[in-house]
Order: C-alpha cells, then structure tokens, then sequence
DNA sequence: GCTATCCTGTGATATTTGTCACGAAGGTCG
DNA sequence: CGACCTTCGTGACAAATATCACAGGATAGC
C-alpha cells in the first residue's frame, strides 16, 4: 500500500495509515473475475494497478459493458454498502494483471463519518459512475451501432493507453451486445475510412 | 415542513429539525420543469409531496425517462455535489403539482458528517438510483419495445397508483426515444391481448 | 357550424440490426 | 502433416424499428 499513496494525494494522513492497516493487498491475474453477479459485497475494494473491466450481465448470459476503473478509482457498488450487504448486479473483471485494496465494509463507513476527504472520495466516485452510466445509456438510447463501435474504441484506446487495441470482433460484439457479424462490417468500414487498420490480432486506431 | 416528518422516520431529532430550519418549502405546478439540463445545481432538493419524473435529454433534443422521485426521495445528483457545482445532465419536471423542500448544499455537507442518519439517506438515494439506471440499461440494450413499453406502463402505472394513464401515444414514443406510430401498433397488440384498453384520452392497464 | 389543432390508425417503404450458412486464413497440437 | 479450433469476411435473408404519407375523429375557439 505505502508504494501506491501517490495514487490518492487528496486523502489524509490519518486515513492512508488506516487503509494501510484495515486494507489487504490483494493481487489478480488479468481475466480474473473478481465480483460475480449476484454475489454478496461485503468488501469495498479500490484498484491500485492494473485495469478492471465492469459489466452489467442477464439472466440469459448476454454482458454488456459498463466502465473501466484505474489505479486509485473505488467500485462504486462497493463503496457504499448502507449494511444492507445487497447483491451485486455486475461483474468485474481484471483486464491486465491488477492489484487491489480490500478494505471491510465495517470500516468504510466509520471513515465516512471520520475523515472529510474518504466522505469525497466516496462522493466523487459515485457521481463519476453515476454520470458514467448516464453517458452509456445515451449512446444506446440515441446511437447507431456505427457509432457506439465508434465509442467503444475511444474508450478502449484512452483506458488502455494504446492505439493498438488487441481485441476480437466477438468480443466486442459481446460488450456492446450486437453480433460478430455486425462489427465485422463496420468495422471494414471504419477501415475503409481510414479510421483504423486491421491487424492480424487485433486493431490499429488511425483517427478517431 | 412539521408536516411531512413522517416521510422521514429514520432522521434523526436534530436534523429534522435543522432541515425545518434551513430548507425552504417550495410549491410547483405540475408540468413545471425543475432543472434543466445543463443547469448549475446549488440546491439539494427533496420531495415532500406529488411526483417528479426525471428525464436525459440529447443535444438534438430527444429525451429520454431515467426516473420517477416520489415524496419522501431525494434528486440523487443534488444530493451531493462536491462543491464543484457541476452541471446537470438531467432534466426534471413535475408530473402532478408539487411540494419540495430546497435546502442549499453548504448545509447538507455539514449535515454528512453530522448525522448518521442524513449519510444513510443519502447513500441509501444514491445506491437505488444507480440500480435503477442499470435496471433502464438492462432494458435498452437486451429488451425490444413491446417488452420494454409493457415495462413503462408498469413502472407508471405502479408510480401514479393508478390503472388509467392519461398520457399520448407521442409522449410515450418520446419518453422511449421511439416513435409514435411504433407504439401506436404496439400498443393495438396489447390491447387485442387484453392487456390494456384504449380509453379516449388515456390507457387503462387491465393485466400487465 | 367552421376551422385549426391534436391525437390516432394504418399501409407502404427504408434502414438498421440480427441470424444463418459457408468458406478461407491462421494457429496449435498430436 | 493432418485434425481441430478460433477468427474473420460475406452473401442472403429475416426481424425490428423508423419514416413517410394520408385520412379520420375529437376538441377548442371563434
């Protein structure tokens, strides 16, 4: 923990030392699954490395893709539990090999009320996700899928710190919940329009 | 406001008192628009009686229904802040006259480390409307519009307690970011299933 | 009663997206 | 090398939804 204090500049003195003592260090191997959906929260937990992936799931097995976090972002769902230990409606996944702080529920709402910067953390968190959501619900409501691939690989690009996204067709056929087929073609076009290239493994964003 | 504590059993003395105090009791007509997109949120605002429907709204002017608050909610996005006063990206309108209680937000963060009680509060809105929006993103992206406009007319039905919604076909087809002549079938198919009957100026819910 | 307006129903058609079928390219492993 | 797997591209077709055009009914205001 004390490596990764970088990563929260803003919270106190007070409150590093205890996240540091009440926190596990948890590491994840990249694709590991680390919130099933429908599974109890009884632990907050915040990224300190790596890259974790959130997705909504159904019942019937489709995914849909919600939001990256990064080193120093909280889980949302799991920051503020109100002691009801809800089930969760979402997955998360690691998408490189990530490292978390687990920090019991218990002591997450003791800080709330104790340290002014954990009550803005937690707050801060909440509305990003929150206008996260949002800004994903307008682009399924009032996009094309052209579009929203469009979206999709911004996204991607700028959470992964690349233009070269090694990703396949039915994966992101399944995170934007379409089909392999539909994505081939747009993305020939989006080819063809020089936005990106086509690589053996993978996709070269040109502009976008 | 002494008139509306029983929405609130699980505040604390003291806070009702300070929210008796500080807040102001604001009286809206039905169709009156609350905040508007793009608007700066100074206020925490509650609902003390009748009924706010929550909208986003695109920049080609679609909306789209996120939400119903009824009495006793708070707006999630003015609830907290974070002091950076950022802009709404929601649009709220009162669907029946209205009663709220406006309390500016210096008070309320005051109130989070204050109260216990004003924190679950708080936590407790925020947490049911994030699943409320991952509820509306489950719909957009996995269900079709019948399933979906049967969804709307529960969720309506259940929010103004009653089985007759008067209510347009257009106004739907707007609150769906779809069209008025798709629902216009639609909702013929709903009727020749029994589920619905088509009054002159409204719908009446049968079985849904 | 006349006109303007709003809401509705409905056919025809276009667009978007999903589904099915199939073949090609590349990789892995025995 | 050959069997097998995954991925991709693509044509043909189906389904869902949007759009256009138009007509009828209700209602408010004059």
């Amino acid at each position: 923990m004390e490596n990764y204090r970088h990563l929260f500049p803003d919270l106190e003195e007070g409150l590093q030392r205890e996240m540091q003592e009440k926190g596990r260090v948890l590491a994840v191997k990249a694709g590991q699954v680390l919130i099933q959906s429908g599974q109890n929260i009884r632990n907050t937990m915040i990224v300190l490395d790596g890259l974790i992936k959130l997705y909504r799931e159904n019942d019937e097995g489709n995914e849909f893709f919600m939001y990256h976090l990064h080193p120093g972002d909280g889980c949302a769902l799991s920051l503020i539990c109100d002691r009801s230990f809800k089930l969760s409606s979402v997955t998360a996944k690691a998408v490189a090999d990530s490292v978390l702080l687990v920090v019991p529920l218990e002591h997450t709402e003791n800080w709330m009320r104790q340290y002014r910067t954990w009550y803005h953390f937690v707050v801060g968190t909440y509305r990003r996700r929150y206008e996260e959501l949002l800004e994903t619900i307008d682009h399924i409501a009032f996009q094309n899928m052209d579009e929203r691939l469009e979206f999709y690989l911004r996204r991607h690009r700028q959470a992964l710190n690349t233009n070269v996204l090694e990703i396949t067709n039915t994966q992101i056929a399944q995170e934007l919940n379409s089909s392999r087929e539909v994505i081939s073609r747009l993305m020939k076009k989006l080819s063809e329009d020089g936005k990106v290239r086509l690589l053996k493994n993978g996709i070269e964003i040109l502009k976008l």
